[in-house]
Parts: structure tokens; C-alpha cells; sequence
DNA sequence: TTAAGAACTTAGGAATGCCTAAATCTAACT
DNA sequence: AGTTAGATTTAGGCATTCCTAAGTTCTTAA
């Protein structure tokens, strides 16, 4: 039997694998702020399932079981923040709460029935793909706004979903998935960053500015 | 802090309070499909917390706080139900399971959301009453349709929601919240009763008819 | 090459919530 | 009052999931 603790291992383990192929037990622990022996626990109980393959100080990789599960958790998580959003009118800085103790409890007649409400769409609030129900997630690592060369303008594809008060901010400086953001200057000794946002501008920290998420803008 | 599991104690509690003033241990581990033990076991720690009073052996009570957290549970697993069908399009037969597990987990926003959008209901699908967000659940004791005399009519007003499969029955005899029901005849020996729904006569056996609560036609 | 220091695992323990089996209490009937 | 059936509680255990503390392995840098 597959508990909520082990989907939420298997999702953590999903979206950390991304761009890496092993996952360390201290970048788990890390992401869900548990103890390192706490997931050296879990890991093993989930490798003895099949759902992972692990190797003692070697990190940690998803079978394809373990893939299909996690993919399964985060199209319920993405679902539902779309869902919440869209349908039954919460604000975006309130969905990743409600979405993470849902994700783990509606049947499958309710990811259908939200899905359909929704057109079958692709992306979350926050701009995250949502899998296909059978299909693979193929989730793009973009880079941060840190990294745009000054000067350049790009697109935001998606922003950080954990922090609600972030997501009140950028909401205030209208950094939405699908806004043009132009980087016009950065400020030394990790200052702040000078951006125009739909012809205002604003100065934002680099902390704020690394949880969004773009491409190059197509010019 | 309050699991999940005192809060299906609590509600169990509440609802087969009814009526009664004391419930039975063994009542209670019935209701829920657990050992007395275990009941025995949840009661002496909820009792501890205050949300109920208790002496071995004669049966417990909710306290006020224990009746609010009961109500809480109700309202949610209520409207739920109603969302589910109204809005989402399940059929009645699958939304309890649904909003078992669902009734723990969301959030007063979510409630709050859903009454909205319901036009705050007073009812769910299966006729039984939605308390209201502070207010008291006066829930009022209706007769079974085996207890109807023979030739009488009565108005459904709530039928058991356990069951899916009864459910699905009722549906296809007509046997609705608010539809106008004839007893034509009992079989004796605990045999079907005889009824006219809708024009149409069906037999159905006791314990169908032991679901379904109804209360005297006013002619 | 080796010795810190970081990363990871093992060991032991706590809380929750369920179980079975055995003991105890209550109530009802002779 | 004594017996007994049924209800209830106590005792002891198991699985889950977390923790801290202590030990082990890996990495890296002098």
C-alpha cells in the first residue's frame, strides 16, 4: 500500500530529479524539511517497493513505476490549483497550500471531472505544465531572471509556487507566467535588479528574482 | 491537535447521538467498523481533551466543543456532497466515499467557497441537513417507510447515504428527497412492501424500505 | 596521503491508531 | 444472591513516520 508520506517522497524526488539523474537524501530532507535519517528511512522502504533504485551514499533515481506515481500526485497538484483559481475563485498565493493536502485524496472521477471543467488545459497558475493523465511530464529547466544578461528582456514561464507572500509580490509587480520582463540594470554586490515590467519598473531582490523562471525572449 | 481519526469519532458520535443521550462503546465500533478496544481507546483520549464526557462503562456525550468540531466535519462532508453533484457532476451514489475523505482536508476558504457557490444550501443530495457555519445541526428523527401505515402517503425526506449501490436503486424506483410516496401494501412475514411512486408501483424488500425516512404526507 | 568535515546511515525511541486476547464489569434471569 | 452472557476495558503488539544521537563513509584540500 502506497501512503501519502511516500507519494510525497516520490513527488519530492520527481521535481528535484530534474536536470540531475541522482538525487541526494540530504537535498530531500531538505526540500521537505525532515530529517536526513528520516528519508534514508523512507528511501529504503520505497526501494524495497520498487518504486526507486538506491544505492547507500549513492543517491536516489525513480523507477518507472515510481515516475508514474509522482506524475499521478503533481497532474492532481496542478489540477487543482488551476481548478481553485479558475473555478472556484482563490487568489494564487492560497492554492499550493489547499493543492498539497488535496493531491493526495480526490479519486481519479475527480481529476477527470476537474480536468474537463477546465478544457483539459496544460499549465497552472504558476505556469507549470500539468502532465497528461497517462502521458510524461517533460518539464523544461528555464533560467532565473538572475541569469538574463542586462539589457535583454524574457518571457516568464513559470514562478515558484511554495512562498504565498512572494506570490502576493509578484502579483503586485504583475511577474505572471507570460509577461515580457526586460532586465534594464543589476546592482552590484548581489543588489537588486532594475526590471520593466510592462512599462513600469521596478527594483527587486535577487532572491525574488531567482524564484522566477524564463526564457529568452524571442525577438 | 485533532487527527483525522477523532474527528470520524467525533462525527460518529454526533450522529448517533441523535435521539440518545449516551452512546454505547460498542455502537460506536460498529458504526465505524473498529474493535470496541480501539474505541475504548480514541474515547479515554478524546475525553481527555475535553471534546467528550466519559465514565467507564456508561457510554459517552459530546461536550459543546466536541459537538462544534462534529458540526464542522458535517457541515463539510454535506456540502461536499452537494458540490459533487451540483457542480461536478457525480452521480449521488459515488460522492460519499468521496467526501469522507475530502471533509477532513479542506480548508474554511473551501467551504466557504462552495456554500457560495451553491447558494448556501441547507440541503444535500440524500435530503439530510447542512448545518450552518456556526449554527446547531437539528437534525429531526423521521419514520423508515416500513413504518408507514398501509394505504398512507408520505414525502421522502432523506435516505441512508452509505451504500452506493442502494443508492443507485433508489434512484431507479424514483425514491428522492421530496417525492410523494404511496404504501400500497405490506407483504407480511417481513416481506416487500408494495409502493406507488410517481404513479408507478414498485416492490421492494424491508431493509430497502428501512432506509428511507420520511414523514407523513399532509393532505 | 591523510585528516577534517560533510554527507549519509544505523540505532533507539516517541506518538498515533489500529489489532487480538484476556480480564473485568454490568445486567438480567433463576 | 448466584450465574452467566454480553459489553467494556486492559494489556501487549504491530505498522507508520517522525525524531536525536552516534557511528560510518565519502570527499576534498593541505
Amino acid at each position: 500500500m502506497i501512503t501519502h508520506a511516500m507519494e510525497d517522497y516520490l513527488k519530492t524526488v520527481y521535481l528535484l530529479q530534474e536536470g540531475q539523474e541522482k538525487v541526494s537524501t540530504s537535498a530531500i530532507a531538505q526540500q521537505m524539511e525532515v530529517s536526513a535519517a528520516s528519508v534514508t528511512g523512507m528511501i529504503r522502504k520505497l526501494a524495497a517497493m520498487g518504486l526507486l533504485n538506491y544505492a547507500s551514499y549513492q543517491g536516489v533515481e525513480l523507477t518507472e513505476g515510481g515516475k508514474k506515481i509522482a506524475q499521478e500526485i503533481i497532474r492532481h497538484h496542478r489540477l487543482l490549483e488551476l481548478y481553485l483559481v479558475e473555478i472556484m475563485g482563490f487568489t494564487w498565493d492560497k492554492v499550493h497550500d489547499e493543492a498539497d493536502k488535496l493531491e493526495h485524496v480526490i479519486s481519479e472521477e475527480f481529476e477527470e471531472r476537474m480536468s474537463e471543467a477546465l478544457g483539459n488545459p496544460t499549465t497552472d497558475p504558476h505556469g507549470h505544465a500539468i502532465p497528461a493523465k497517462d502521458g510524461v511530464l517533460q518539464e523544461v529547466a528555464y533560467a532565473t531572471l538572475t541569469e538574463v544578461d542586462v539589457g535583454s528582456s524574457a518571457t516568464v514561464q513559470h514562478v515558484n509556487d511554495n512562498d504565498p507572500e512572494m506570490l502576493r509580490y509578484f502579483d503586485q509587480l504583475g511577474l505572471l507566467p507570460g509577461v515580457v520582463v526586460q532586465v534594464v540594470a543589476k546592482e552590484p554586490f548581489n543588489g537588486p535588479l532594475r526590471l520593466k515590467v510592462d512599462q513600469t519598473e521596478h527594483f527587486v531582490g535577487r532572491e525574488v528574482a531567482g524564484n522566477v523562471f524564463v526564457s529568452p525572449q524571442i525577438t
